[in-house]
DNA sequence: CTGAAAGCGCTAACAC
DNA sequence: GTGTTAGCGCTTTCAG
């Protein structure tokens, strides 16, 4: 490849990416008359491996749909105006392929990770990571602070407690919250708010734990309380659970909003389009990655001009007691017919 | 590390991958010590570098929404299944992006490549590419044998014809495609069914160009129809679009499935949890992947005891005219109440 | 069975 | 401005 340019290997080095290097015009065309002719391509391994470091950041998250599509969409669009890239790994819900991914990445020397919603516990994690690797967290309530820069929590708590308000205004006597066991902090902190809301308000309440939404139970509670006249409430885990529930309460004759009245979380398209389309809980994506981004690069670039994206814009929310590395986002509700 | 353990650097490199040469038990257990002492983490590079080999292997998607969340999934577990790693990246539809993430991988020297529905044509694709990575690409239909080893493609024609005699089976007397435009290729399969469908059994349709299912024109041609009393039966272009469509429609105050019947593609969630359920084509995801992933390491392990993920299990479809490295993966569908 | 040595393809000093 | 050289952390012959 040099000597194809008929210059230096060093040389050739400079002119593929450290221009700041003064350059002949002739050799620079010499160099890339010859990239073009052996249609050469950089092996990045051996640049990383030189120079240690990849420019290369690794997402671990628990899925690839619905809401972590749109997420992982817009965490690839800052990362890459950072000029770093991202390789982003779906753990399927698993913990085993989380621990894999996690491991490749390690592996691969990323120069950071950013994991959404851990299965694993903070000691594990702390010690699996290491030293080595910058880290910031999605949804990781209360963790210790020796385990990661940072975490950026969605401030579920608090929207589900702006959900119980607004059914509780729009006239509900009795409140539902449908309760996804399996998905234990981010249900964890959505039950915080609602306790919080019916508290508040003294409006009667149950909690119903569901795997799947498919339990009849679900929906002899619901009858229950709908025989008395009552206009109910619901607050689902996300807008797919409340989807699915008020397309099975119109399959037995419901009226939505008229005898019950429905909020999902998330604020994902399904919420939208759907008819009656869903009052949701909105999250602000680009408040979340910026910060999160941000958290990382302040990390790797230390100092170095981080073309200041601004998190002025951004608001966040501050939960009593909440330790000083996580910050909070809020979330915003947007009514729509469901509870009209 | 070599050190740590009192033994030579290549032993270390012997007990940490290739247990075949013979290696003293005391040794092992020297070893196995110290990278826990240590806390050792390979280096990825280091070894892909010098073994010419990587055992990862690339997933460029159009997106991580919908369907292409499933894919992904199903591509990563039987990828895993061989050892291999898998890389997926979205383009968020944009081309550049896919370009983007291409170069990555070749950078990064990925043994291979899958692309879904690539933006680029052939030509270029085959010019960027080159020899050296083997890539098997999904929906690529008609492509000149020389750019890939060869094409996975979903039969989407043969199903928009089974869903055009399915609707004329249910009584419908005027059928409508709703053809997304952007999509091209794919969108051109359904077109392609569709009127061989609507052909063969001579009934009076349209076919209706959109971009995102807003235009006003869609409803008004639907009107026109169903005013004249007759049954109208609407293949849309995925399941995603389905959905927005019957919940539109569902606004307007028509009756699914009694003044109109709608069949989606794709046979995503929101088909079977929506109401009315919708009727969809479903895609055998099993078979696709297991098929692709086969013909890329046939390649990569040549002559390798492959072990058998026998295809014999799955069924393939040959339209007429399509090339031989170009297979076929039929389209099932399922009936459900939105063609009641 | 174990160890020494030659790369893999690049980067980063540092001479020239 | 350009070339020489010493690694980066592994794998892989090939001798002991």
């Amino acid at each position: 490849m040099a000597r194809a340019a008929g210059v230096s290997i060093a040389t050739v080095s400079n002119v593929l990416n450290r221009r700041n290097v003064p350059l002949a015009e002739e050799t620079i065309r010499k160099v890339e008359d010859a990239v073009q002719l052996l249609g050469y391509r950089r092996n990045e391994m051996a640049a990383s491996l030189s120079r240690k470091k990849t420019y290369e950041l690794g997402l671990v998250l628990p899925h690839f749909n619905g809401y972590f599509a749109d997420f992982a969409h817009a965490m690839q669009d800052v990362v890459h105006q950072f000029g770093y890239h991202l390789s982003v790994y779906s753990s399927t819900g698993k913990p085993e392929l989380e621990k894999r991914h996690m491991e490749t990445l390690l592996r691969r020397r990323v120069d950071g990770l950013f994991c959404h919603g851990l299965a694993m516990n903070p000691e594990t994690t702390r010690k699996f990571v290491g030293e080595g690797t910058p880290m910031v967290l999605f949804n990781a309530y209360n963790w210790p602070e020796n385990v990661a820069l940072g975490a950026v929590n969605l401030d579920f708590a608090g929207g589900a407690e702006k959900a119980v308000l607004h059914l509780a205004e729009r006239g509900c006597r009795q409140l539902f919250y449908i309760s996804r066991v399996r998905a234990r902090t981010t249900n964890q902190q959505r039950l915080v708010g609602f306790q919080r809301g019916v508290e508040g308000c003294g409006i009667p309440h149950r909690i119903i734990p569901t795997q799947g939404m498919y339990e009849d139970e679900i929906f002899e509670s619901i009858e229950d309380v709908v025989k008395q006249g009552e206009p109910l409430g619901i607050l689902a885990f996300d807008d797919g659970d409340a989807f699915m529930l008020i397309s099975r309460l119109q399959a037995r004759g419901y009226d939505i909003p008229g005898q019950i009245k429905v909020v999902g979380i998330n604020n994902q398209s399904v919420a939208q389009h759907n008819w009656p389309s869903i009052t949701s809980l909105d999250i602000d994506l680009d408040n979340q990655v910026s910060h999160a981004v941000c958290m990382l690069l302040q990390h790797l670039e230390e100092g170095a001009a981080l073309r200041n994206i601004s998190l002025e814009r951004f608001e966040t929310v501050k939960p009593t007691g909440s330790p000083a590395h996580e910050i909070h986002i809020p979330m915003r509700l947007i009514p729509r017919m469901s509870t009209e």
